[in-house]
RNA sequence: GCCCGCGUGGUGGAAGUGGUAGACACAGGGGACUUAAAAUCCCUAGGCAUCGCGCCGUGCCGGUUCGAGUCCGGCCGCGGGCACCA
């Protein structure tokens, strides 16, 4: 036998046992309950990387316990494997995004099975899989029939020298990110799920979802914004043909006496029919047009607004006017594209006001005048929360004194009475553009017919396979734009409806739509049809749900949208209308960035490898020179402070990688990783095998019958025993407890502190070989290797993995007596030990006879004693 | 800019609902074993102090409470998202 822990040796065989028992495999047991634990599936870029360790291994712990609690655990694996990426290194590199991915995804695969991660691999699948594809296809011809899918207008970012769209990403300070050209705002013609259909039922269905975090729902409330508000019309003096009105959308309209301008977006009906006749107008709404599309970009840009000389008429005062500017920030998408500025209560409208020497009206000021300056002197506009009583000092409906959100009510009230517009509810939530002018993505299965328009592909002839080549020749990805667009065999096609020469869409389907019903295909991957509802009936809702928080407006709404769409045209129960019962949101691994600098002061980035720590610093391992230490931060290949994992796995074996991932830090935020740290968990385990070895030994020199005769906790090894029995029952209460609640690291910790216990327990040979098997369950789902090899060491029947989790003992966790700090004053300055159930009135006898506290008293009497039972005791002087 | 988080020793962090701040671990210090080293094992450890019973301490300022890391208000710093990155 080995005298040492070698998981080099004993990880891939026990991986070969599970295989070989198909401990993982998914199965449909009607007898058992089921439980479905899911991580976001990764996008296959080639590597693995420690952020792919910690949400697996995270997801690997909550299966595993899963399953030893008796649950039916369906624990599946895929590729989220279109996207922007492989087309990308299809320019650069040459090849096919095709052959990219399924290497990559082999490679990736190769990396991650070391892991021995409890995966069902038999339903393994990628998106890019025409059979997978294809369903997608027959779903959104499902969704179009259902009045799901629409087409309209969008814009995109258009790079005028490529003659391609760009993702945002790919727009650098307004600029291409290849052709360095300025970027255009363009129009196309875009297919559109009417997600803003379900914005009330994604809205009100997040108070039902009682495990999914706080922060998540919030940022999605947020996201949908539901808004009160008032829509009204300005009329127009001197107006354009057909403009004799500019409808707004305002949710303060209790600020309708404090308008001093309208501003309409550079992509309003108005603005552009200006354009025709004010060249100098046209200029500024076409440089507003190059700003990029994101939220982000316009709202960070400088406020800037175009006079069009056109006035409209207040609505409450015919002869006062105002100046209509056509302004950057205003949005088309939201609203009506206009607003009218209220520059006292609105910072933004304020700047505005001032840069263009517009009035400041405030109609209400702070119920109490706290000396703060007011707008109209200079100072910030004046934004309380709508919840807090305000003075109306140019109110119109309504109290004088009234808080915002009465006010606007009456306000709408007023409004609605006088002919003044109507009380709308209006949402920010947008519908979903899924055309991507792009070649590695899920085709649109319709077809561009003259005659019949736009016809969708006959179900018969799905998956609408993207072509690998063209004509027998390889599809050039070096020219930019989208390659199916200009491939004539591929693109031509017969009308589905007529049979009259027609042409296919080239656009292809967001990446977010292919990640929005994975989850339900992973129920029955090979069905003929997108889901099997005998499957799905079973499997359904993903139990629990793991992955980055970056995801947690889009991905999450998309899916919750998708869920209900899928049940409108027959393809999920109604069960399944909210897919993940329970979310968790893990951190990110980070390290820190080791940097040089280059003759021209540029910084030159080390992996973390070629560092080496001496007395005096950091120091590049080969040639010794001093290296720049920036704290940790998101492990990138750019700032090059990344681990590889198969590195570690060499060096250390899975079982330390997973284990350090763990502990230490807390699931939900980032973990740094230190060599150091891994290390010392490689130490460790190193540690269990040894003391689960010196069992062994003892069993051996003694005999196996010299051990069976010593009998559990006999003899004057019975307090010992008994002590080691009460510590290794806490263990297992407090272990399940932070697996239960997601506390890893704690039960990481308690694990740390049971072997501790254990390594320095003088119990009986029987008493520590139990302590140990049963240590080996609890680590099971954080080492499953180390676990089955110590649980096979010491003689357990069959495979841990099977095993059923140990319960505590409710009668080893009672303590007998408990320690309750005293306080005076709120500061703890002594203790008594008391038995536990200790009547109220003798705890408080028996602080008065504390020497602390008869000294504090000085001879006097408390002015008052708190005791909180088993907790603490608090004497107030 | 807007929305959402987070901030505790030299370091990562612990502290179910307000109740002994610093569990557990890393790095550090001391010791044992060894010819020596590695490995292993044991001990120690928030800061200050007139180191003998005291004071200060959970980013900063203020508040609520017998009692605040935890609750409230205001700042500062860092991170995530912002609809074509996934």
């Amino acid at each position: 036998m080995t005298a040492r822990y070698a998981p080099a040796e004993i990880e891939p065989r026990w991986q070969a046992e599970w295989d070989k028992a198909g401990a993982f495999a998914a199965r449909r047991d009607p007898d058992r309950a089921k439980y479905y634990v899911l991580e976001m599936f990764p996008y296959p870029s080639g590597r693995i990387h420690m952020g792919h360790v910690r949400n697996y291994t995270m997801g690997d712990v909550i299966a595993r316990y899963k399953m030893s609690c008796g649950f039916s655990v369906l624990h599946p694996m895929g590729w989220d494997a279109f996207g922007m990426p492989a087309e990308n290194a299809a320019m650069e590199r040459g090849g096919h995004p095709k052959d990219w991915t399924y290497s990559n995804i082999a490679d990736m695969r190769g990396q991650m099975k070391p892991l021995g991660l409890s995966i069902d691999w038999s339903r393994e699948f990628a998106t890019c899989d025409p059979d997978y594809y294809g369903q997608q296809q027959a779903m959104f011809i499902d969704f179009l029939h259902a009045g799901l899918v629409y087409r309209k207008n969008a814009t995109v970012n258009w790079d005028p020298v490529d003659m391609t769209v760009l993702a945002n990403e790919q727009v650098i300070e307004g600029k291409g990110w290849r052709s360095g050209a300025p970027v255009e705002r363009r129009e196309l013609t875009q297919w559109f799920f009417k997600i803003s259909d379900f914005a009330e039922e994604l809205l009100d269905a997040l108070d039902g979802l009682d495990n999914w975090p706080e922060k998540v729902k919030l940022m999605q409330r947020n996201w949908i914004g539901k808004s009160r508000g008032l829509q009204m019309a300005f009329s127009l003096i001197d107006a354009p043909h057909e403009f004799d009105r500019v409808e707004v959308y305002t949710t303060r309209p209790d600020t309708l006496l404090g308008a001093s301008f309208l501003g309409i977006s550079p992509d309003h009906p108005l603005a552009r029919a200006l354009e025709a006749d004010n060249p100098e107008l046209a200029a500024f709404c076409a440089e507003c047009r190059r700003m990029g599309t994101s939220e982000e970009e316009l709202e960070k840009a400088e406020k800037r607004g175009f006079d069009t000389g056109l006035k409209v008429r207040h609505p409450f005062d015919t002869a006062w006017e105002l100046p209509v500017y056509i302004a950057n920030f205003i949005l088309m998408d939201y609203g009506t594209g206009a607003i009218f500025g209220c520059p006292a209560h609105d910072q933004r409208d304020l700047d505005f006001a001032r840069k263009y020497g517009l009035p400041v009206v405030s109609t209400y000021a702070p119920a109490e005048d706290d000396g703060s300056t007011m707008p109209e002197d200079g100072g910030p506009a004046y934004v309380p929360p709508k919840s807090e009583p305000v003075i109306y000092v140019r109110g119109f409906a309504g109290e004088t004194e009234q808080t915002g959100e009465a006010a606007i009510e009456s306000a709408i009230r007023f409004c609605e009475e006088n002919g003044v517009g109507h009380g709308v509810t209006k949402f920010r939530l947008r519908d979903w553009g899924l055309s991507r002018q792009r070649y590695w993505g899920c085709p649109i299965p319709v077809v561009h017919c003259d005659a019949c328009g736009v016809v969708p592909e006959k179900k018969e002839n799905l998956p609408v396979e993207l072509p690998y080549d063209e004509d027998g020749q390889p599809i050039d990805f070096s020219v930019p734009g989208n390659p199916l667009d200009r491939h004539p065999s591929w693109r031509d096609c017969a009308c589905p409806s007529c049979g009259a020469p027609a042409r296919r869409e080239t656009d292809t389907m967001d990446t977010f739509v292919d990640s929005s019903w994975y989850f339900a295909r992973f129920t029955a991957p090979r069905a003929e049809t997108p889901t099997d509802l005998a499957e799905a009936e079973y499997w359904m809702n993903v139990d629990q749900y793991i992955g980055g928080i970056e995801h947690a407006i889009l991905h999450l709404l998309y899916s919750r949208f998708f869920a209900r769409a899928m049940q409108i045209t027959g393809h999920l129960p109604a069960k399944a209308v909210e897919p993940f019962d329970a979310l968790f949101t893990q951190g990110m691994v980070t390290h820190e960035i080791y940097v040089t600098r280059d003759e021209k002061d540029r910084p030159v980035y080390h992996l973390p490898e070629h560092v080496e720590w001496t007395e005096s610093g950091a120091r590049l391992g080969a040639c010794g020179s001093p290296v720049e230490v920036i704290p940790s931060a998101k492990m990138s290949k750019s700032k090059k402070n990344v681990v590889d994992p198969v590195n570690i796995i060499e060096s250390y074996g899975a079982d330390t990688a997973r284990w350090f991932m763990l502990s230490d830090s807390p699931p939900e935020r980032d973990v740094e990783w230190t060599a150091a740290g891994a290390e010392a968990a490689y130490k460790h385990l190193g540690r269990v095998w040894r003391i689960a070895n010196g069992i062994v030994e003892e069993m051996e020199q003694g005999g196996i019958a010299a051990y069976e005769a010593e009998g559990q906790g006999a003899g004057d090894t019975g307090a010992e025993d008994l002590a080691l029995r009460r510590a290794l029952h806490k263990t297992i209460h407090d272990v399940t407890m932070g697996i239960d609640s997601f506390g890893f690291n704690t039960s990481v910790a308690k694990l740390y502190a049971f072997t501790n216990t254990l390594a320095k327990s003088k119990a009986s040979l029987a008493a520590r070989r139990e302590a140990a098997m049963v240590m080996a369950q609890l680590m099971a789902p954080m080492t499953p290797h180390l676990s089955e090899e110590v649980w096979e060491m010491l003689g357990g029947t069959g495979l841990v993995a099977g095993a059923a989790w140990p319960q505590p003992d409710p009668a080893l966790l009672v303590e007998d007596e408990v320690t309750l700090p005293i306080q005076i004053n709120g500061k703890r300055k002594s203790e008594i030990t008391v038995p536990k159930d200790l009547p109220r009135e003798e705890v408080e006898a028996r602080v008065m006879q504390d020497d602390a506290v008869l000294k504090a008293l000085a001879g006097g009497s408390p002015k008052k004693l708190i005791v909180v039972p088993g907790r603490i005791v608090n004497v107030v002087v």
